[in-house]
DNA sequence: GAGCACTGC
C-alpha cells in the first residue's frame, strides 16, 4: 500500500470535500502496514534527506489522514501536533508552512507559551508544545476543536506528554472519532500501541515509529572499562584528530565540571604538541571539538559531526519523596540515549561513535530512560489532574505509574498547603492555583484571595523572579570578580528575594534594556522571561479580582509574608557558612549565588525557596527572618489541623 | 569560599 501526498504549494482540501486532490500528488512514499492501519511504519531511510524532509513527509500523510477524519467525523477540524520543546514547535511549523505554501499563522501555525502565531478560524495544522495542549484540556476537557492529535517525540516521555497520554486515553472513550497518532523514535512503539488500544475502540490509535538515521554510524567500544572517562574522552578526541580525521568531534559528558576538565586536558595536549610537532596545530582550528552535556542529544543539533565520543553516563534529577529533596545523580544512559547520541555522528555523512565502556557493559543498559513522571516532584502534575476531575489519582491511566510514595507525598503537600481538603477534593484556592500556569510553589507566592495583612504582601514580581534561573551571569576568573561587584549594587541586606526584586525593578526602569543587562552582568533572557511571567501572573490576579498592591519600602511585611508560604523551609545558622533545617535537622549549605553566601544573617534564621542535593545539600534563594515568625505560621497551621504537633525550632 | 543535567506552563 502507498499513501500519496499532495503537491507543496496547493492548499488543503476543505472539510467534507472530496479527496480528488490526490491527483495532484507529486510522489508517493511507501507505507508498510503489517496488519492494519493501527501500526503504521514509515520508512524514510532509502532517501538521503535531512530530518526535516522526513518530518514534513510524515506530516503530509498526516494532513491527508486528518482531512479524511474531518470528512468522516465532522466534530472538529484542527490537527494538533505536539512537541516537548518550544523551538521544535516553531521550527517545524515554519518548515511545514513553507512546504505547503501557507503563510505561517494561516493554515499552518503554532502556539507556545507567550506566543501564538495561529488563526482560530483558519489554522488547520497547529504545532504546539505538549504543555500548551495539556493546558487546553483544563478549559476544554474533550479537546473538541481537534479531529486529529499527534503526539511527537513521545519517546522522550516528558511530563506533559505522559499526562496527555493518560487524558487522551479517557477522551477517546468519550470521543471515539478523535484520531490519535503517536510518534516515537524507539522500540517501545508496541507497548504504546497496547496502552492505547486496550480499550478496543473501532478506530485504533496509530503509532508511527520513525526509523531515523540517515547515514550509517559505526560503533566502537573500549576493550576494558576506564576509571576516568573524562581523561579517556580527551585522549580519544585527540586520537581521532591525529589519526582518523578530518571531521568534527562531539563529546558527551555529564556536567560543567567534567566539561571544563576535559577542555583543560585537550588544551594541555595541544600545548605539548605545539612544541614538538608544529603541523598538528593546524588541524584543530579547522575541525571543531565540541564538549557537551546531553543538551546535544535532542535539544541542540549540530550538523557536520563525524565522530561522537560518548562517556555512557547522564546526570538526572531524582526526587526523594521521603525527604522532599531532589538529588542530581550520575547514572548510566539508556540504550535509547546511547543510540540517539551515536546518531549525532550520522547527520551529514557516515560516522563513528566511540563508547567509553566495554561492549559487555552495553548489554546491561536499560532499554529506555525512565519517564520523568516516575522520578519528579508530583505536586504540580497531581493538582492539574485533580483539576481535570481525576479524583482517584491512583487510578489515573498512567502510561508508566509513578511510585505510590511520590503520589502520596504530593497529596500530603497539597493538603498541608490548603490546596486540597482532607477528602482529597480541591479547595477554592486550590482551583485558582491549578489555573495559574506556573508551578504550585510559585503560584502560592501570588495573592489569590483578599487577605489580611501581611499575607496581602504576596508579590508576583518575586514569584516571577523565583521561577527563572541564572539571573546573574558570573563567569570564571577576573570577569567573574567584576560581575560580582555589579551584583552587589542590587544586594538587599535581607536576602535574595528582595535582591531579586531590586534587580527586576531596575530592569523595568531601564525599559527592558539589553545594554543595561550586559553592563550589570545580568541575563537579558532570564529577565525578559520573568517579565512575561509576571505579566501572566498579574492577568490571573485581575481575573480573580485582586488588586496589585505595591510593597515598596515595606521589606519587613514582605519578609513576614514570605514566611507564610515558606515556613516549612526554615533553617538556623550553625556556623562555617552552614545551616540546619528546621524540619529533619539536616545540614544545609548556602548556594554560592546567594547574597547570604558570604555572611551570617543577623538573626541567625532564614527561609529558603528550594534545596537540592549535589555533592552536598544546598539551599537557594534565602531571606533572613525572625524565628518567632516561623512559630507563628507553624502553630497557625497546626491549629488549623487540630493537631498537637508543634514546630521544632529549638 | 565555590557551582548548575534537561524541559515545560
Amino acid at each position: 500500500m502507498s499513501l500519496k501526498f499532495w503537491k507543496p504549494g496547493t492548499s488543503l482540501p476543505e472539510p467534507g470535500s472530496s479527496l480528488d486532490r490526490d491527483t495532484q500528488a507529486e510522489g508517493t512514499i511507501p507505507v508498510a502496514t503489517p496488519s492494519s492501519l493501527s501500526s503504521l511504519s514509515i520508512s524514510a531511510q532509502r532517501e538521503n534527506l535531512p530530518i526535516y524532509k522526513h518530518r514534513s513527509k510524515i506530516l503530509y500523510t498526516i494532513e491527508k489522514h486528518g482531512v479524511t477524519i474531518v470528512w468522516l467525523g465532522g466534530d472538529g477540524h484542527v490537527i494538533a501536533c505536539t512537541q516537548p520543546r518550544r523551538v521544535a514547535a516553531t521550527s517545524v511549523a515554519n518548515r511545514v508552512a513553507t512546504e505547503v505554501g501557507s503563510l505561517l499563522g494561516d493554515e499552518v501555525g503554532y502556539i507556545i507559551r507567550f506566543e501564538s502565531v495561529s488563526s482560530p478560524s483558519r489554522t488547520r495544522i497547529l504545532y504546539m508544545t505538549d504543555g500548551m495542549l495539556f493546558r487546553e484540556t483544563l478549559l476544554d476537557p474533550l479537546l473538541s476543536r481537534y479531529s486529529v492529535i499527534m503526539l511527537d517525540e513521545v519517546h522522550e516521555r516528558s511530563v506533559y506528554t505522559d499526562l496527555l497520554m493518560g487524558v487522551l486515553k479517557k477522551i477517546r472513550r468519550k470521543r471515539p472519532s478523535l484520531r490519535l497518532i503517536i510518534s516515537s523514535a524507539t522500540l517501545d512503539a508496541a507497548a504504546l500501541l497496547d496502552y492505547f488500544n486496550s480499550d478496543s475502540l473501532d478506530d485504533p490509535a496509530t503509532i508511527i515509529s520513525l526509523e531515523g538515521r540517515m547515514f550509517p554510524v559505526e560503533i566502537a567500544y573500549l576493550a576494558e572499562p576506564t576509571p576516568d572517562y573524562v581523561s579517556k574522552a580527551a585522549a580519544t578526541a585527540w586520537d581521532i584528530n591525529t589519526h582518523h580525521g578530518p571531521g568534527d568531534v562531539l563529546i558527551f559528558l555529564t556536567g560543567r565540571e567534567e566539561i571544563d576538565r576535559c577542555l583543560e586536558e585537550l588544551s594541555e595536549m595541544l600545548g605539548t604538541n605545539k612544541m614538538k610537532n608544529a603541523p598538528s596545530l593546524l588541524l584543530l582550528p579547522l575541525h571543531a571539538v565540541i564538549v557537551s552535556t546531553n543538551i546535544a542529544e535532542a535539544s541542540v543539533t549540530i550538523d557536520g559531526i563525524k565522530f561522537v565520543v560518548d562517556c555512557g553516563f547522564v546526570k538526572i534529577r531524582i526526587f526523594n519523596p521521603n525527604t522532599s529533596l531532589s538529588t542530581l545523580t550520575t547514572l548510566p544512559t539508556s540504550l535509547a540515549s546511547a543510540t540517539q547520541r551515536a546518531g549525532r555522528a550520522g547527520r551529514t555523512s557516515s560516522g563513528i561513535c566511540y563508547r567509553l565502556y566495554p561492549q559487555s557493559a552495553s548489554l546491561a543498559l536499560q532499554r529506555t530512560s525512565p519517564p520523568l513522571l516516575t522520578h519528579t516532584d508530583l505536586t504540580t502534575p497531581i493538582l492539574l489532574l485533580l483539576s481535570l476531575g481525576f479524583h482517584n489519582i491512583l487510578k489515573f491511566p498512567w502510561p508508566t505509574p509513578p511510585p505510590a510514595e511520590n503520589v502520596l507525598r504530593a497529596l500530603e503537600g497539597l493538603n498541608s498547603a490548603g490546596l486540597i481538603g482532607e477528602d482529597g477534593r480541591m479547595t477554592i484556592v486550590g482551583e485558582k492555583v491549578a489555573e495559574m500556569p506556573v508551578e504550585v510553589g510559585i503560584a502560592r507566592m501570588v495573592p489569590l484571595r483578599v487577605e489580611r495583612a501581611p499575607m496581602r504582601r504576596r508579590n508576583p514580581t518575586i514569584a516571577a523572579m523565583c521561577s527563572v534561573q541564572d539571573v546573574f551571569i558570573i563567569p570564571d576568573g577576573a570577569p567573574g570578580a567584576l560581575a560580582e561587584l555589579e551584583r552587589r549594587k542590587f544586594t538587599a541586606e535581607e536576602g535574595d528575594h528582595l535582591t531579586l526584586l531590586n534587580v527586576y525593578n531596575a530592569f523595568a526602569r531601564s525599559h527592558s534594556s539589553k545594554s543595561f543587562c550586559s553592563r550589570h552582568s545580568l541575563s537579558f533572557r532570564s529577565l525578559s522571561r520573568a517579565m512575561s511571567i509576571r505579566g501572566q501572573l498579574k492577568k490571573y490576579m485581575q481575573r480573580f479580582s485582586l488588586p496589585l498592591e505595591s510593597c515598596e519600602g515595606d521589606a519587613k511585611r514582605l519578609r513576614r509574608c514570605l514566611v507564610s508560604g515558606l515556613w516549612r523551609n526554615g533553617a538556623r545558622w550553625v556556623g562555617d557558612g552552614s545551616f540546619k533545617s528546621v524540619r529533619g535537622d539536616k545540614t544545609l549549605y548556602v548556594h554560592p549565588n546567594s547574597v547570604l553566601f558570604t555572611r551570617k544573617p543577623r538573626s541567625g534564621w532564614v527561609v529558603f525557596h528550594e534545596m537540592e542535593e549535589t555533592k552536598k545539600t544546598q539551599i537557594r534563594i534565602l531571606t533572613e527572618i525572625e524565628p518567632e515568625w516561623l512559630l507563628d505560621y507553624g502553630n497557625r497551621y497546626e491549629d488549623n489541623k487540630g493537631s498537637s504537633n508543634g514546630v521544632a525550632v529549638g
